[in-house]
DNA sequence: CAACGTCTTGACCATTTGGTCAGGATAGCA
DNA sequence: TGCTATCCTGACCAAATGGTCAAGACGTTG
């Protein structure tokens, strides 16, 4: 096995780590600054190296946060999994929020960066949301109505009903600062996301006309 | 009545009208491209003025930001009116679902403005966050658990429920562009924002044991 | 081991942008 | 009418920042 094809060893492990640690630094940084105010030279700072080799790696600025919000979406596709037409709605609905909720806990700067993207009018991803994301909820939905019509749940607006389940999850991740000021507490812990997890879950469920 | 104290003439009224359109301007392109996104050049043409008088009255950016940012906290403060312990909890919710979610539909950009502050860590609002707006939330939340000890409501983290009201309607006027590309529309009409303030409803006061 | 392609980096550049300044215009007032 | 305070603006500047370049280091392969 020659160290080309071996990922472990040689430059195309460097370049694999590099490009890693890249990525990581950005989302970090994309997230807390915002594209326009973040910097490359802090980018390349968090990750460690000088300047000159973030641009041999991601030719622009702009480049970069493509490739951060590329990984991002990749994400956001999955976690609807546990919505389908056999599951039981109330443990379909239950994973989907734990879900969402996790992403928020163990991923926060991914929220963000997609957050602050989407404030900004998604310039980057509006053929993203257009195409994948609505032919994906739009399934999704299909699936709440047949419960409804099943008789399964009470009658809701599908789509609404997930743009309630995407604010009320992403928003612990996305204004965290704010909660936890509220809270009373310097940043949140994983006891808050489950309390979130809880109330959001209790409030939704029982708001279908389901047992939380 | 001199013209110094007659508002509607004079220099004191120069002063008043220019200050009035360049915060709406700044609010704006403060909401649209954050607060490093966004130029003095840029909020001084929209404002219809050379920057140098836009400066003239706003020493420097960050005093802007601070200017708009004030207009839009104060707002904030408001819409918790209809939260009071005389008052009947569905009927009490549903208002201040609808005040939110008019707020989202008639002042977009303030509610941008803020989530990208929040979004970056707010660190220009922290002291409101753990101050006036603790306490207001504070307050409120033992309206809610009153309204839960007298059996009016299902029990429910008070903190949880605000937070999960906020980020639902809110979500309308952050990512309106995401919630409109799903819907397969160009942008979100008033008909959109009835039948979200309707399923936030529904789904909120079922979820407390409530009738819509 | 030599030659080649990939990676690394200090120094540098052009553009953008927040902010300044000096002088002119205008409103209010004696 | 003339004096003062406020308002307006074209021209300008220093700092920040995205991006480049040329030269050197390093791993890989024939």
């Amino acid at each position: 096995m020659s160290a080309a094809k071996n990922p472990k060893n040689g430059k195309e492990a460097i370049r694999r780590e590099n490009v890693a640690t890249i990525l990581q630094a950005a989302e970090a940084v994309f997230a807390t600054k915002g594209f326009s105010g973040a910097t490359t030279a802090e980018i390349a700072a968090r990750a460690g190296l000088p300047k000159p080799n973030l641009h041999y790696y991601f030719r622009t600025k702009a480049a970069l946060y493509r490739a951060v919000l590329d990984d991002i979406l990749a994400l956001w596709l999955d976690a609807t999994a546990s919505i389908m037409v056999e599951a039981e709605p109330a443990d379909a609905l239950r994973r989907y929020i734990d879900a969402k909720m996790t992403y928020s806990r163990k991923r926060p700067f991914a929220s963000k960066v997609f957050a602050n993207e989407l404030l900004h009018g998604a310039p980057a991803v509006k053929g993203f949301l257009g195409g994948a994301m609505k032919r994906l909820v739009d399934d999704k939905a299909k699936v709440i109505e047949a419960w409804i019509a099943a008789g399964k749940l009470a009658p809701v607006d599908p789509h609404h009903l997930f743009f309630v389940l995407w604010a009320a999850t992403q928003t612990y991740a996305d204004f965290d600062c704010q909660i936890a000021a509220v809270l009373g507490k310097k940043k949140l812990g994983s006891g808050d996301f489950d309390r979130a997890g809880e109330t959001v879950s209790a409030l939704v469920l029982r708001g279908l006309g389901l047992k939380p």
